[in-house]
DNA sequence: ACTCGTTAGAGTCACACTGACTCTAAGTGA
DNA sequence: TCACTTAGAGTCAGTGTGACTCTAACGAGT
């Protein structure tokens, strides 16, 4: 009993438009503090620990009811339990205040999935890198998460769940784009994605846009071989939905007949 | 109070020579319970983490209580905190078992460090490929410690935690080979290395080998570029003594005088 | 004193991957 | 039918890497 107190909180991840500029960036939700430490500043999604529920369960469970997620991809972050979490920028009263380990863990959700977390008084989204003052050491968090999540990128699968089940090679890209801040090649681009196995080709094409037609792919189904840095079962992924990133485009139905993939021609 | 107690516990590896063999290959510490979940049993060094210690703290404190050691590199592992980590092949007490949640580090120390950890009844060196049955979920924690350490090792500047101050390349060589588990070719593992930049030579030789005199190395003073993942202030290093790996060594003070670092001749 | 065995350490070469770039395909809209 | 735009294939030079060869410099044995 002499130990401090869990808790578990998520940073959630997701592409979108910038209301005003357009912009696609990394947004991520926050929630309003409804208790005193830091009463009415914004906070990740969270919550303590109940004593007969395991991590990752709690993180999941946490994350539904404040902000309705259920992410596709969810992996253990870090856990933060320095002394002095609290301090810093606190603004509130300075009676004792009870201390917590913060077991975090960071999620990414499609674009359209994202839409579930509706902004509401309590609700909001912000630009990943440029969040309010937010309460506890949650700024550290975010900024921890948020290089977590480039590095990640940079290696392994992670794209796939910012966007659908189905997805050009542009909105694939556009999304190491976006998450890496820098501009990348198509041509480059398509040759190292396409030989990585991370991606398979379908036989639909994406129309109505202003210019040739392009191909939808699909995530490589994991070849269970699990290289991955995680222990036990957590493989970090879930099912997922479709959904779109671009503006203007709608599938269509297979292609003529004769080729099962395109024979060269 | 409704939250499940904190238990900090760490993975050291260290390099060491099997008694019989004589192979090198990576071992690790464990203690024997003296208490009854699993009494008897090997299991990692560690213990519960106080309320008014932080969680790298509590890593230290209960290292240098159980083994006498201070490691030179100790990062943060994972959090273990499913439902059924202490059932599994529970032979104990089938009565409740208190619920911990359990923050793991993992260190390395230099093989002289290492003899601090003196074996004794309750303190034993093994393998880490090829443990005993331990206790709680410890197995896979160590397993998945080892997966941890291939990975960053291959890319960072970690090995020279294993070794001491002053080091030859055919050294450092042999920490990527025995933690690898695979062989090196000496030149090409030469050129990388030195190209890294993670590398200084010094004006240092090695003599009383039967052949060439090798120069020794240290570890460039790291350019506070905190491009590793950790969060706030973990840089995971600390001070470290000299000791050696290889079995006939000495060092010898500079060479001749002409000549800064050898210049081509 | 000389040779031998051993490892240090420099150097070479072919191959694979990558970034920069060009060119053609195939749609929409005027 | 032309202009515009993006999809997607292809080319080419530079770079890093694995496999390999060659010389340097010690101790040990004769």
């Amino acid at each position: 009993m002499t130990s401090p107190r869990i808790a578990v909180s998520t940073v959630i991840f997701s592409l979108q438009r910038h209301p005003r500029t357009g912009a696609l960036g990394v947004w991520i939700p926050l929630v309003r503090r409804i208790r005193n430490p830091y009463l009415g500043l914004w906070a990740l999604p969270g919550g303590p620990l109940d004593l007969d529920e395991g991590l990752e369960t709690a993180a999941r469970r946490t994350l539904s009811a404040t902000t309705e997620l259920a992410p596709s991809y969810l992996e253990q972050l870090y856990a933060f339990g320095e002394l002095d979490r609290t301090s810093s920028t606190d603004s509130s009263d300075a009676a004792s205040i009870e201390r917590f380990v913060s077991i975090v863990y960071w999620a990414l959700v499609s674009t359209s999935e994202a839409q579930r977390a509706a902004e509401s008084e309590n609700v909001r989204w912000f630009a990943a890198d440029d969040v309010p003052g937010l309460a506890f050491d949650h700024r550290i968090i975010v900024d921890y998460a948020l290089s977590r999540l480039r590095n990640k990128l940079s290696y392994g699968r992670i794209a796939h769940a910012f966007v659908g089940e189905r997805f050009t090679l542009a909105q694939l890209r556009s999304v190491y784009e976006v998450v890496l801040g820098t501009t990348l090649d198509p041509a480059n681009f398509r040759r190292q994605i396409e030989s990585s196995g991370d991606v398979v080709a379908t036989d639909e094409m994406v129309t109505g846009t202003r210019h040739r037609p392009a191909r939808l792919y699909r995530a490589a189904t994991v070849a269970t071989v699990e290289t991955g840095p995680h222990p036990g079962q957590h493989p970090g992924w879930n099912a997922g939905a479709a959904d779109i990133l671009s503006s203007p485009s709608t599938t269509s139905p297979p292609t003529p007949d004769t080729a099962e993939n395109g024979p060269l021609s």
